[in-house]
DNA sequence: GGCCAAGTTGACGTGAACGTAAGCAAGACG
DNA sequence: CGTCTTGCTTACGTTCACGTCAACTTGGCC
């Protein structure tokens, strides 16, 4: 079933996104649907890169640093310094990322305790404490 | 020395924000600075949300979500029924960090891989194949 | 041959999160 | 007294990532 090749409407489907969207990234160059004449046509390759996109977009990156990073996943695409470049890119990100998931850890840990120490007050407000005034 | 409240350029240079964001804060509800006659003056209470502040919109949460996450942090604000409402919301933020915790894992290793690779791939290219074919 | 549905381009609109600029108040300073 | 700095409010501008809409082409079908 169409394992190859989708149209726009099945790309939108399969990935809840809007054909506005995939035009958008097309026009900012983060994938390359084939053009059968008027029609685009999306094939594997350009499913990985959606995935790599919306993933990345999660993260809070830019579609631009997101079109910088995909150069890194589709090799063969430039020169010495052309991959060198990348590279360097995607290390920048690379400790973005570690930043953010210890940082993001660090937040997990609060938020619970915070939540413990809330499900403790709701505990202790008797239910008729509507109308009080907290401490004065 | 003003170990307790600071003026607006004081903050600003604190955590690196301009005095437009402090205020579009205030605007939006997630900081409540006093008002000196004209002037604004912050406490640690503001300090401290701004610290959350600006780490929810690292993780991307938008302002209105960072808003109803603090008052998890403001205790005694509200009755029961607000104060389960606000549980409920941070449980639902607790669930997208700790996906986002998770996925970030994954994109993390997946990134080191590729980075390997193309390191690999910088290796094998030899210093005058600027101009060559990569492969047909 | 006419019509609809799907797809396209191009232009303009939108919401979030600020930036920028204009104009005013108020204390400090010479 | 003037003016300088700091801060305030109001209002409009900006960027990003799309949404919306109009007008066009294309293919299928009766």
């Amino acid at each position: 079933m169409s394992d190859e090749l989708m149209t726009i409407r099945q790309m939108c489907e399969a990935f809840d996104v809007t054909p506005r969207t995939l035009r958008f990234y097309e026009a900012r160059e983060l994938i390359f649907p084939e053009r059968r004449g008027q029609h685009r046509l999306y094939d594997r390759r350009d499913r990985a890169r959606l995935i790599l996109i919306l993933r990345g977009k999660r993260f809070g990156f830019s579609l631009e640093q997101i079109r910088q990073l995909l150069e890194l996943y589709e090799p063969g695409s430039g020169n010495r310094a052309q991959i060198a470049a990348t590279i360097a890119i995607a290390r920048d990100r690379l400790d973005d990322m570690e930043r953010q998931y210890a940082e993001l850890r660090e937040a997990i840990v609060e938020l619970k305790s915070q939540l413990t120490d809330a499900e403790t007050r709701l505990a202790a407000v008797p239910d008729d404490a509507t109308l009080e005034q907290p401490t004065g």
